[in-house]
DNA sequence: ATGAAAGCGCTAACAA
DNA sequence: TTGTTAGCGCTTTCAT
């Protein structure tokens, strides 16, 4: 009956500096100065209280201290999964920027909330920062989301994205530079002879559309002209791949290369080719673009313009974090490399 | 020089529930109740409200509400990186647990925080879950940090391990069945005829000394030995392949299969063995172990067993939150198939 | 060097 | 139906 009764019997209360406080004999304000390495506290008094949190598990309720601090150390990464063209958390790619994301965070004491939300309702990215759940946002991502990126960019939440430059951006992108690539890996098939190069991707996407204009400018510079026949508008999937490989087979050109645009677009085409009785690279060179961990371990050891993992997630990192201190950040473009393996 | 003076000059102050309350005259209760969809509300004023806080891009701030509830939507994942055997976040198998463990929290509405923690430092996980920055912990990847994890569950933490049930754990784990694997892989190695089976994998691992006793099971059932010379100590990684893979040949002992506990050790596997001049699978057929996504795109399409990933997800996801809510959960061993391919 | 008290943004008795 | 008030667990003036 009486306030004790209050308590629910089976879940042990969690431990709080109050008791911390009342098991030293001293007050709250000691227990937080003392846990927060203030100079007000005397040296004993410290030690003593900090093993004494130690040994009862003890740490500091970082709800609480947020709101009372009015600071957060959390940043989101999104992760869109288009529910049309399917590709979502299970890229090798993505995953692996992720990654270097988490490496990138954890080395600046931060945490990180990982989403994935619907293209459709790609706001819900917004709302982890407008309910404070985070200080910024990561989009892994950029796909057709344009303008809704721009909106959220325009209502100033701190957001970054993984994805091309484009005219007309509100939002800050950090990305490789498609271009270049692009042009790197075409120039590289020009460089081994090849006459008749095909592009695989989906040049709806700003990304592919930028290695699209790499492409067309290793031929033009090789005096080649770009023949709409050797374009397929393949998507990221297996699906993909096998579309762009048939159409291309039935259209009946020839060709003695391929640029592809992931490394698993590449790989399938590959199979494909394969299958059909073409040999890789001698009938067939293939490029991709990634440089996912099976790249190499791939047969033939896939070519591919290697995206910087480590310094994207490192970019992405330091630009939501400028942004979120209300510092302006421009675009980051990262350099691309051309690994030559065996598959071309 | 008044009250007003304190507040920051360049941050424009985030909306609270205040604010709405003031725009639309009525008291903060008001607000929260309309927000909250609570019965006690009119219903005009609660669209009045809802539709004011959705023009102003009002959100309820998670961590006051959090606080005043006592309550916390946010499951924590940690990957402990193992400094010696340097798998961490790369591995695609991970990766993709990673991805259905997100889809899981996504679907009942929990959010997920995304840790690395070096494994020498494994309390770094039972730290998120002390300050109550989530309600509890779902670990990817036993290792050798048994003892340690059952420190934590000895405190009651809930935390629940991606891994192999061994005696005397008190932590909660969830993993596919790995003596049934291993006896799977090492069948069909057999009833494809092959007599002198290799197994590679470092059997300090829980996980990977199951599948050895699966594999020694199937032996026996068959009436075959298990030759030592046989067994490679191999980690998850492309130099344990590489390891096993030339220990193995200079051994000189002859062999016309592998068992490799992972797909990336088989694939290393076969393309060293199709350097050394081996046909696989006609000199040696090799069987791995997850099935990621890769393993179809390769050359030859490797045979493999698939771990259930989603289910994987789904059961780490529901028994931590059993956990968390002091419910008492037992392991749980998730099915694994074959799925032959022609890599055997 | 330490404690008392106010308040971070929110919710839920309780009162009206 | 709505407003007033207290308090979630913490930090920090301000006073001592």
């Amino acid at each position: 009956m009486t306030k004790k009764a209050s308590s629910e019997s089976k879940d042990q209360r969690r431990l709080q500096m109050a008791d911390i406080a009342r098991l030293a004999g001293v007050s709250t304000s000691t227990v937080s100065r003392a846990l927060s390495k203030s100079p007000l506290i005397g040296e004993e008094t410290r030690q003593r209280i900090e093993a004494l949190a130690k040994s009862l598990n003890y740490s500091i309720n970082v709800g609480a201290q947020n709101l009372r601090l009015k600071q957060n150390k959390t940043v989101a990464v999104v992760v869109p999964f288009d529910t049309a063209s399917h590709q979502h958390l299970s890229d090798p790619f993505f995953l692996g920027i992720i990654g270097s994301i988490a490496d990138a965070l954890t080395e600046r004491g931060y945490d990180m909330l990982l989403t994935r939300v619907s293209a459709e309702e790609l706001d819900a990215a917004a709302q982890i920062y407008d309910t404070g759940r985070a200080i910024g946002v990561i989009l892994i991502g950029q796909w057709r989301h344009h303008d809704q990126l721009n909106q959220m960019a325009a209502r100033k939440v701190p957001i970054v994205v993984w994805g091309a430059q484009i005219p007309q951006q509100l939002y800050v992108t950090v990305g490789s530079d498609n271009v270049a690539g692009g042009r790197l890996a075409c120039q590289h098939l020009i460089d081994a002879g090849k006459k008749r190069i095909a592009f695989f991707g989906d040049t709806q996407l700003p990304e592919v559309a930028h290695r699209y204009q790499g492409y067309c400018q290793a031929l033009q510079a090789a005096g080649m002209a770009v023949d709409p026949n050797l374009v397929l508008s393949a998507a990221f999937t297996e699906e993909g791949g096998r579309w762009a490989v048939e159409t291309l087979l039935s259209r009946g050109v020839t060709f003695d290369a391929v640029f592809a645009c992931s490394d698993l677009l590449a790989m399938t085409a590959i199979n494909l080719f394969r299958a059909s009785g073409l040999a890789v690279p001698q009938d067939v060179a293939v490029v991709g673009y990634d440089d996912i961990a099976l790249a190499r371990y791939f047969h033939p050891p896939l070519s591919t313009i290697r995206q910087p993992i480590a310094a994207a997630g490192e970019a992405l990192v330091s630009a939501v974090l400028a942004l979120s201190e209300q510092n302006t950040t421009g675009p980051q473009l990262l350099e691309t490399t051309l690994v030559a393996r065996q598959s071309s």
